[in-house]
DNA sequence: GGCCGTGCTGTTAGCGCTAACATCCCGCGG
DNA sequence: CCGCGGGATGTTAGCGCTAACAGCACGGCC
């Protein structure tokens, strides 16, 4: 009697075997050739069923060079943002019947990039998708010479390599226009890192739709995604009211952010969006339950996956698909509002 | 002139021709085995430093039977925890030289957590890792039979596959004895899920530190992690406290719950520190910035995932390694005090 | 001085699979 | 009635690597 160790050994010639075939109508019939006979093939899917076969991977791998595993890499997935884009491309990955290894980098230098997708190319990952919302990661992939696919996710810009992502600025358009279409002059913006693409482009947006209205474009705020860095901005920005500067609207570039700054003008008693109208941007879980309920742009990271997967494996083919940006969508919930009416109003 | 195609080729013979010697020489070096002769060695490695050669892991795969992979299987990655056990994974299995392969199941139904195991399995990873957190997910670890080593995290309980994780019975006896020393006569409770082994056991150490300071066991409160049962069980209790009851504390299994729970105080015109004391669970990014800034419990992941990938690194060789729960740490912010006086105190 | 042990290195044989080719058998047309 | 084409199946040769064994030189020992 065999001891505990390893039930392994089921190989294709034991299914071939048992089938009363040869190992090769086995592999025929695995990988859906189209030459078997309907009588064998059943055969031998019983086999395979009754033995609990499954084919070896590594060996597979080595014969056809695809491992049927996309490679992600990604930096601070402490944020929402990066932890639903992993959770969006593995879901994608899943479906499309691939396994995805992942890389966590502390830091986005050029050389743990660097570093990071050698050593997917080195495990044989069919594909590497990354993570390029900062610019040190984006400038090291776009130097990396991979033997194999690289698709940046949520890079924003339209360097070479073929890029997916949410339409950033399409995003900070949508919560800039709401603002003004409840009647504030206009919005100021606290922004995430500089060196962050997705940041910039909500930058650009934010401007975009100031300037077609017709708006001033105040003086950017400088946050960096970390709810203290909108506390800090908070705090600056509640005095500037308190000091009567007409300032009524905020749109910050993400909730974490948000957050902060209503922690911040709380403190000095004054609320959205009785003093302040507040647009976040990325929908956290608690983004409902603050006080009050963030108004923020909520962006569909299951679409991403989607499409970066898509996109990795058309490239797989082949194909040279070109994916359009994912469109954002606003929430609109109670830290917006009209602005209130402040001493003698400037028109009528 | 070979075009832009593969510049793979690059062999352990390539590098066997190029230093002298033959591939299995170059395999050695490769391995680090010790009978190779320092002159060798030297050879060898300055022909891989040249040609760039990195080996083929499908082969050695396929002839070793490891992959340097390990393989974790998680649920609903959208809470700060599971996101963090997944960093701290990472970043331990990279330091040991080993790739993450992750499979993110919608739901931890048995038949999922078996497909996830199976798909590893075949990938041929060296070791599964699983979050455990559910009943449904822990039973059917228990029940599946990997021919590989299998180590759950976060499981909790004391079930036969070595499993690692939070101490969360401590961290919930922290919450519950802070409180209980800041004067507070008792401490009410909003769970997790019934069906959480992790909300089980916080609910355990809310009860062992009440018994043991001799303070009443209220009726625990049910929550199921959202922000939004959070909130519910906060206006229940709001209206309470409104009625007069003396409920003056509440320790809340995660921050999430804690942030509905504030929120709905707030609108009943009752906030904390002032009215009600309220530690969570977890220390979010975000709960030194909500209003008050949270007091609650946080667990360290990055030394959680070095014990798992630890504890399987054993188990690969041959090792039984029964590692301690990671005690977790009280952070004391601002949304606890001592009880208000209210009418007439009880005592005194 | 011959024998043997001890490094070092090379040779051989697979790991489990797929691709290419070889083989067989059947039905059909000339 | 024979040859031929094509579908079904089997056989063979690796994919790139490591493990086991073989060979070979050198030095120490009796």
């Amino acid at each position: 009697m065999q001891p505990d160790a390893a039930p392994r050994a089921l190989v294709m010639s034991d299914v071939a075997a048992r089938a009363g075939v040869s190992h090769q109508t086995v592999s025929r019939v695995v990988n859906g050739h189209p030459n078997v006979a309907p009588h064998t093939r059943e055969r031998v899917e019983q086999a395979i069923r009754e033995l609990g076969y499954r084919p070896n991977t590594a060996a597979r791998a080595l014969v056809t060079g695809s491992t049927r595993t996309l490679g992600f890499i990604t930096v601070n997935i402490n944020q929402y943002g990066p932890a639903q884009t992993l959770v969006g491309l593995e879901q994608a990955a899943r479906a499309a019947g691939y396994s995805l290894s992942v890389a966590i980098l502390d830091d986005a230098t050029a050389d743990a990039v660097r570093q990071a997708v050698d050593r997917f190319v080195g495990q044989s990952v069919d594909a590497v998708l990354a993570q390029a919302t900062y610019d040190a990661a984006a400038e090291a992939l776009h130097l990396v010479r991979a033997p194999v696919p690289l698709v940046t996710v949520q890079s924003g810009g339209a360097v070479e390599e073929p890029a997916v992502g949410v339409d950033q600025i399409a995003g900070a358009r949508l919560a800039t226009r709401h603002l003004l279409d409840l009647g504030h002059r206009t919005v100021h913006h606290v922004t995430g890192p500089p060196d962050s693409k997705e940041a910039r482009d909500r930058v650009i947006g934010w401007q975009a739709e100031l300037r077609a209205a017709g708006a001033p474009v105040p003086q950017h705020l400088a946050g960096d995604w970390t709810p203290s860095s909108g506390y800090a901005v908070g705090r600056d920005l509640a005095a500037r009211v308190r000091g009567g500067e007409d300032i009524t609207a905020v749109f910050l570039a993400n909730d974490q952010m948000a957050l902060g700054l209503l922690a911040a003008f709380h403190e000095e008693g004054l609320d959205a969006p009785r003093d302040i109208s507040v647009v976040g941007f990325d929908d956290l879980p608690e983004a409902p339950y603050l006080t009050p309920p963030l108004t923020t742009v909520r962006q569909d990271f299951a679409e991403l996956g989607r499409r970066a997967v898509g996109t990795v494996l058309a490239r797989l083919r082949g194909e040279e698909l070109h994916p359009e940006p994912v469109p954002p969508t606003l929430l609109v919930r109670s830290s917006t509002g009209p602005p209130a009416v402040r001493r003698a109003p400037a028109a009528f």
